[in-house]
DNA sequence: CTGAAAGCGCTTACAG
DNA sequence: CTGAAAGCGCTTACAG
């Protein structure tokens, strides 16, 4: 393989001439630069991550740590692996993940002092999970996805799913609705929480009242979320709002299969707005997963270059109507 | 932090034997192990991975490619994830993931000359994929997973879906099945494809035709899965075998909401007891995807050690059989 | 703007 | 069985 030697040699300058050019530092003749770059690129040099790690003490790669559970609910989890992924490669820099498991002793000492990683991306939407505090109290930078901790210690981005829902209700309202429903997600996690809170509010809001036989609970998956529906349909709702877009589909099935038209009888929202689906097209919020990644590396590149912390970014929450509410929308 | 230097300082001996004992190099005198393990554990000395790597040329991480999709189609992939992670733990072997999209143009030359990554453990489905291709055809060691492919000069480790799927195929003509239709997966998916010819070849060995009546399509979800079975449901099949356990609940569903009884009416399978649903207990085969990635380290790192590959590791399939197929079962 | 030199923390022939 | 020494491929004050 070719080294930073091989590139100064035969661009006849010094190694440190060489170094200062593949990282960026001013202090190069513009000569020098391109020499450098032309000679790199012929030769197709690519500087040994192992020697730069030991040299800097960085290592360019950065810890995403998250229950293994949230790749099961809904497809959030996927994205938020997914984005926090893609977003480090377009900065050159790598992820190493770990999926943790319920309990995960030991796991944390070895996240903190692997010696690999830089930095921590931690998505955990559980209210209370140990591990995590144990994880922030550690060593390393770090920044939490999709949560708004109870902390106000630590860096966190997350999107506004108070105001999510809160549009949704608005929008509920707006078209007449009056008996509205609400189908959960697990609310022992953060976000399902939210959304839940966020509904009664705007019902206090709307001077509606909060009827229990209007609020059912599921775990933000299909199945549950159509047992629910289901439960539901006995106090006739005039509308639904459900946690999450998969739930909210398994609530239409469940409408349709009853006869009931949709939105006409019963409108209904979900949240995420994450894939295509073969279902109805859903009015419902978008979250923006890719743009929460982008916003949580950003602040975890800040912490590793020694800016101060903590960083908070609350993310905007995007509503679209489509036709599982409003009759005459395109979808 | 506390180095190699400061243990042999601390134990009166040399860098060297420190890092032999370290390494578990025999050439050392039992005493002097100890000393060095005890002193190491007072210090809570933990070697720097950088220098170790610089120094052996080896990161003892390895990488995990798979099509982001993966992760959506069923429970699978987020298995392999989390499975490929915990056995490499295990070892104290990292893993980098790189979930890769539909073209991932650059990809490729990406992954390959990241320059951290030992090997490469794949898992792609698809049936043909150019990417996995290019990736078999530079210089990293790697081995594929759950993936029977074309190649025979490239390591890889599945389960044999052919004799899982042969296996309930055999049940449900023992139970007296005859017109049993089929709901398939993706079939541009290798496992899909192989559990589709299975059950074409099982007809044959009993003599069964192949009805195309009996045959539908899905995508391995449940909401597609839903349609294939409502579609089937006009040509009254005894028995459905479903390309895995999602259909088959989805199947499960349309059945019993048809007034039909499960198993009395209509018998049906899945494939891959990945996880304890709500709905009824299936009869199925056990996709052991811990196995599976036990056994694909185990290839690769015998690969990385320099043994000679191609190393072809195909794992037996259990079936099992619960209510959905027997009425007498516990389940 | 450039280069010689030291150093990052390990491993591993080599000599004893 | 043990140690002194060289080397892995970079970066970065320091001097010019």
């Amino acid at each position: 393989v070719v080294t930073l030697d091989d590139v100064a040699r035969e661009s006849g300058l010094s190694r440190s001439t060489v170094s200062r050019v593949l990282n960026d530092d001013p202090r190069v003749s513009p000569e020098a630069r391109v020499r450098v770059r032309d000679v790199a690129q012929a030769l197709g040099y690519r500087p040994n991550r192992a020697a730069r790690s030991l040299a800097t003490g960085r290592s360019g790669v950065i810890g995403l740590v998250m229950p293994v559970m949230e790749l099961w609910d809904d497809p959030y989890g996927a994205h938020v692996v997914q984005d926090v992924c893609g977003a480090a490669a377009e900065q050159g820099i790598g992820v190493m993940v770990w999926l943790t498991r319920a309990a995960p002793k030991g796991a944390v000492e070895e996240i903190l002092r692997n010696g690999i990683v830089d930095g921590l991306v931690i998505s955990s939407l559980a209210q209370k999970d140990s591990w995590v505090e144990e994880l922030l109290d550690g060593s390393l930078p770090a920044v939490l996805v999709g949560r708004h901790p109870t902390r106000v210690d630590v860096s966190w981005v997350d999107i506004d799913h108070r105001a999510g829902v809160a549009a949704l209700m608005d929008h509920l309202v707006s078209i007449g609705r009056r008996r509205i429903a609400t189908i959960t997600g697990p609310m022992d996690r953060h976000d399902a929480a939210e959304r839940y809170r966020a509904y009664a509010d705007a019902l206090a809001r709307h001077g509606l009242p909060l009827d229990p036989d209007l609020v059912a609970h599921a775990d933000f998956r299909q199945p549950q979320g159509a047992e629910a529906m289901r439960a539901l349909l006995a106090h006739r709702p005039d509308a639904v709002l459900a946690a999450n877009d998969e739930t909210a589909h398994a609530a239409i099935g469940v409408l349709l299969a009853a006869g009931l038209r949709v939105p006409e009888d019963v409108a209904v929202t979900g949240f995420d707005d994450l894939r295509r689906s073969a279902g109805m097209p859903l009015t419902t919020v978008r979250h923006d997963v890719a743009a929460i990644a982008g916003e949580a590396l950003d602040v975890l590149v800040g912490l590793l270059r020694g800016e101060p912390g903590p960083e908070h970014r609350m993310l905007p929450a995007t509503i679209v109507l489509r036709s599982s509410t409003v009759a005459t929308a395109t979808g």
